[in-house]
DNA sequence: CCTCCAATCTGACCAATGGTCAGATTACTG
DNA sequence: CAGTAATCTGACCATTGGTCAGATTGGAGG
């Protein structure tokens, strides 16, 4: 386990905090969002359940930072993936690698991935979460400006509402049906991502 | 309220179901399918919370017989679109209007729908459920079948995947991410709705 | 009309959770 | 070394979902 629980008698100075985000990642990956507990996660930290309220308030505001982390490596997930390519590649290309990065964390780190859209669960207006999730939505934006600089604004919404809409509802859809038929096995869920991307980048080229 | 409170002293004889159902269907309208509680609907039904055993199981079975509900409402209300249409629409206009109606359902009903997609509140092998869940795709399938008679399977699935992840995805992120850039406005999101069914159709078209 | 039985419902109990608060403990500052 | 601010504890509370014995109800059969 990769949390840390606290010397008994000695205080966590600042490591609570980010003990307590280990104990949430754990359980995240262990039962998925739902399942956290703050008082599981001070258990695992060996640390009171009200210890977690100087540093993030109730447990809302624990999810949020664990979201916010999540935000921040969606968005690096997708900047990856783009500079994957060889640097000749094209503006359809870098869009659908964006698309791959995108896919490649929500597949990867299912749980986490499922927490950033839980509205119920997350304190929508914390700064640091609204900036982090703007801050995700760039790598897009880049993309699809790069493909087609002179679009007209409601073109550009439109474009982005697909690649977005897209990509996010296949990642979506395959962790909340899991056992669906387009995507029964690993091998042919990897084969409709790509197809889907491809038919996405086509659209927004076009 | 359009919950029967059962009259003091008397059985519900076989209403109980229906108005636990119509209780859950007010929570859900008023606070979101993660505010459901046993006791708050029993208590709307004039009942106990223990009385729910008999005709449920347990909370997940009366979530599950919910959702069973908004699965076949969902399907509904993409017939309703496609029978909108002139008999003369083509396949492609038929494709729209069956994603014209899953949006309209999403937006008209967001508690509804989006607890169709709560695999942590939901028995996802439930028989009704299930089988609700199938039924519901037949529109799309049918709708792509008469749009690309011939293609290939590999296409076809590709093709499913983008008309099916494009809607759900708008339609989640619209309903999670309350304030987002692409759906300021009521009117702004109908017209990137849409303009995002247009390319969605001329993808699969093409 | 009466009896009996199965379905239905109640009320109490339990373990668990998130939030709150007074106060103890710790670590740092001057 | 003294004092102060941050950190943490332990207890308490209301609420929840699940379980169970037993009361109540409605209808089937005599």
């Amino acid at each position: 386990m990769s949390v840390t629980p606290k010397a008994a008698g000695r205080h966590h100075h600042g490591a609570l905090r980010r003990a307590l985000l280990d104990a949430v990642a754990e359980v995240v990956l262990e039962a998925g969002p739902e399942a956290v507990t703050l008082r599981e996660c001070a258990r695992r930290a060996g640390v009171s359940h009200s210890a977690a309220t100087p540093h993030f308030g109730d447990k809302r505001g624990l999810l949020t930072a664990f979201a916010t982390e999540g935000s921040e490596r969606l968005r690096a997930a997708m900047q990856a993936a783009v500079a994957a390519l060889p640097p000749t590649a094209d503006a359809q290309t870098r869009l659908a690698a964006t698309g791959r990065g995108y896919i490649a964390f929500a597949r990867a780190n299912p749980g986490h991935f499922r927490l950033l859209f839980r509205a119920d669960l997350l304190d929508p207006d914390e700064p640091a979460f609204r900036a982090a999730k703007e801050a995700a939505f760039v790598p897009l934006a880049h993309a699809m400006a790069a493909l087609a600089p002179g679009a007209p604004a409601r073109a550009m919404r439109a474009r982005l509402a697909l690649a977005w809409s897209a990509v996010h509802g296949f990642c979506t859809l395959r962790a909340e049906l899991p056992g669906a038929i387009l995507w029964q096995s690993d091998a042919l869920a990897e084969e409709v991502a790509e197809d889907l991307l491809a038919l996405v980048a086509e659209a927004c080229a076009g």
